[in-house]
DNA sequence: GAATTCTCGACCAACCAGATCGAGTATGCA
DNA sequence: TGCATACTCGATCTGGTTGGTCGAGAATTC
């Protein structure tokens, strides 16, 4: 049941980007930058940037003084979002997916009572993840943060 | 967040053994005869079956009318217990495990954002998993099967 | 046109999942 | 005792995934 590090990369990548967008609205911000700041192999991080990017949740520019921004607001890019376009399905096994079904060896799904256990799990693991915003995550870095730089404290 | 195939054969195999120990209770099942009912190759199974032995959910015998039988009434198995069993602990980052908690590389956990919302995630999945008994997934089977064969079905 | 920065495909080592094999050991029975 | 039955257990294999790196290319600004 575990989360792979490039979708944990991702979000926090997302969360020092949506910070950044919270200090200097509308400002871009390097790969190489984000990367020093969460201590992400740069390179690697360079892929899920990407990801996220085709995947709506980024905004991109190349060249000089270009950089990511998000694409939307930070209340509206959700973890479920984040982790699906990174790890794939949230359910734990396919048969019981909704984006992603895949039949499973059992003879009916109807009677089959891993079926529908999984099925509770993955509506649990959806209930959360999917309302789960990034402004929420953004919001508890800046609580923290603020207690050594307040000057920006006020206005959210 | 996927459950391992052994994660999965290891909860189907156990329907299996506590379906038989409801319609023969004190009986013992072979390896085989479960791996040809339930679809599962054989020596794999067997692996699994000997994880779930010595984590003490099964109980086995060897030797001519040897065999496998649950270790203890399926009311006190639990899915959670099953699939920590076999895939490791439910949390999906090590930070926020309490059965192999292990420290992840942000400054500060509290103030983590990727923490809270992942221990919620723990959270969900232990309380979903660790509640869901054995009893619960062979009643659900017991209802099925019970369609084509109903002589013992009086008696839970 | 040169510096900057994202884009993108190829590559790689390590690890793990899923599965198989074969020898070993305990047990019951003739 | 000897043999058949079944679990035990370590070794091995294959392919795919994870986590990560490299280098050339394309867009943008000055």
């Amino acid at each position: 049941m575990r989360l792979s590090k490039k979708g944990e990369y991702a979000v926090r990548a997302l969360v020092e980007i949506g910070f950044e967008a919270h200090l200097r609205p509308g400002a871009l911000i390097q790969i190489s930058t984000v990367a020093q700041r969460t201590n992400i192999p740069e390179k690697f991080l360079e892929q899920i940037l990407l990801a996220l990017r085709n995947g709506g949740v980024l905004r991109s520019k190349r060249g000089v003084e270009g950089g990511y921004s998000l694409a939307k607001p930070a209340e509206q890019i959700t973890l479920g979002e984040v982790i699906r376009l990174l790890d794939g399905p949230l359910a734990p096994i396919p048969c019981v997916s909704l984006t992603a079904y895949e039949r499973c060896s059992c003879p009916d799904e109807e009677s089959c009572g891993l079926h529908i256990a999984m099925k509770q799990v993955r509506d649990a693991l959806a209930g959360i993840l999917d309302s789960y915003q990034l402004s929420r995550l953004i919001g508890e870095v800046r609580k923290h943060r603020s207690t050594k730089t307040t000057e920006w404290q006020f206005d959210i």
